[in-house]
DNA sequence: AAGAGGCCCTGATAGC
DNA sequence: TGCTATCAGGGCCTCT
C-alpha cells in the first residue's frame, strides 16, 4: 500500500491513538522481516512513553520522551492493526471499520498499550522494525536520501542540475529514493501523466521546462492524494468505512487500454514494464 | 560509477 | 480441495 501520501495517513491516525501513551509489552512472532528484528527491541520499547509519530519519506518514526524511539517501514505489503479495548473497535492503515476482526496469519509484531493493541501484519515481510537511541543515530539512516518533494531543497534548479547527462529514464529517477524521497510506483506514473513526460525518457533528454513541470507534479499529485487520503488498491472488498479516495482519480494507473482521461485527446493508455515495474502513460499527450 | 536486473516473500487473480 | 504463471503500492544487492 505505501508510499508518502499512505504513509503519512496512517502517521496521522496512529499518532493520535498511540500520542502519550506507554508501551507495556512487546511480543515479536516472527523476527524474520527485511531485516532481522533486533534482539533488543523488546526491552528497548518496554515503559517507554511515546511523544510523537513521525514521517520521513516511506518511513514512520516513532519518537519517544527519551528521545530514542523506532523506525517502522510497510514495504509492500505491511499493515497495521489496533484493537481499542474501550470501544472495542479496530483501526487499520487501509481502513475504519467495526467488525472486530483481526487478520489470522503474518501479525509479526505486537505492542500492547493500557487498553490498546497494536499489531504489526505484513504477508511479504518486506516492511522492518529498527530502533534508534537519539537523534544523530535516528539522523543516520536517512542521510543517503534526497530531500522530500515538499522540500525547499527539491528546487528547478536542483532536478535540473541531478538530471544533466543523465541517461537514466525519468521514471526511475522519480523512484530513485536518492534522487526524490517518498514517490512509489504509482505516484511517479500520474507525476509523468500530469507532466506530459514518457517515462523512458532519458534524465539529460529533460527541458528545464519539463524539470519545473516535475518538481509541480510531485508536489501536486503527492498533497492531493494526502487530502484524498492516500490510495486504496486491491484487498479492501471486506471492509466497510473509509478508504482512500485517490484511487479514483488515477488518471494512468492501472488503466491499460483505456482512453486517455484528458478531454480531446486520441491517446490511449499503455503498459511498459520499466526496470520490473509496470508503467503507464498516454501514448498522445506525453511526450 | 551509473545503471540494469535479480531477488527477497506471500497471495490474488487470470488463463488453461 | 485444480494447476501454473503472472503480478503487486519497495528497495537492497550484485554485476557490468
Amino acid at each position: 500500500m505505501p508510499e508518502l501520501p499512505e504513509v503519512e495517513i496512517v502517521r496521522q491516525s496512529l499518532e493520535k491513538k498511540v500520542k502519550d501513551k506507554i508501551i507495556e509489552k512487546v511480543l515479536v512472532k516472527n523476527r524474520n522481516l527485511r531485516f532481522k528484528i533486533n534482539s533488543k527491541f523488546e526491552n528497548h520499547l518496554q515503559k517507554k512513553k511515546i511523544k510523537k509519530v513521525d514521517r520521513f519519506s516511506k518511513y514512520l518514526i516513532v519518537l519517544f520522551e527519551d528521545t530514542s524511539g523506532f523506525i517502522m517501514h510497510l514495504g509492500m505489503s505491511g499493515t497495521i492493526h489496533l484493537y481499542d479495548y474501550n470501544k472495542k473497535n479496530i483501526f487499520t492503515n487501509t481502513s475504519f471499520y467495526n467488525s472486530p476482526i483481526l487478520p489470522k496469519k503474518h501479525n509479526h509484531v505486537i505492542i500492547q498499550f493500557n487498553k490498546l493493541k497494536f499489531i504489526y501484519n505484513d504477508p511479504r515481510r518486506f516492511g522492518f522494525f529498527k530502533i534508534f537511541k537519539n537523534k544523530i543515530e535516528l539522523k543516520k539512516n536517512f542521510s543517503n536520501f534526497g530531500p522530500e518533494p515538499f522540500s525547499k531543497s527539491f528546487s528547478a534548479n536542483y532536478i535540473i542540475k541531478y538530471l544533466k547527462n543523465k541517461e537514466k529514464n525519468i521514471k526511475n529517477f522519480l523512484l530513485d529514493q536518492k534522487f526524490v524521497s517518498g514517490i512509489g510506483n504509482i505516484y511517479a506514473n500520474e507525476i509523468l501523466y500530469n507532466s506530459k513526460i514518457k517515462p523512458n525518457r532519458k534524465g539529460k533528454s529533460l527541458t528545464k521546462d519539463e524539470c519545473k513541470k516535475i518538481l509541480l507534479f510531485s508536489k501536486l499529485v503527492l498533497t492531493k492524494a494526502i487530502k484524498k487520503g492516500g490510495s486504496s488498491i486491491r484487498d479492501f472488498k471486506n471492509t466497510n468505512g473509509d478508504m482512500g479516495k485517490f484511487q479514483k482519480e488515477f488518471n494512468v494507473y492501472q488503466r491499460e487500454n483505456l482512453n486517455c482521461v484528458k478531454a480531446k485527446c486520441k491517446g490511449v493508455i499503455k503498459k511498459k514494464i520499466i526496470s520490473n515495474r509496470s508503467s503507464f502513460f498516454c501514448n498522445y499527450c506525453q511526450k
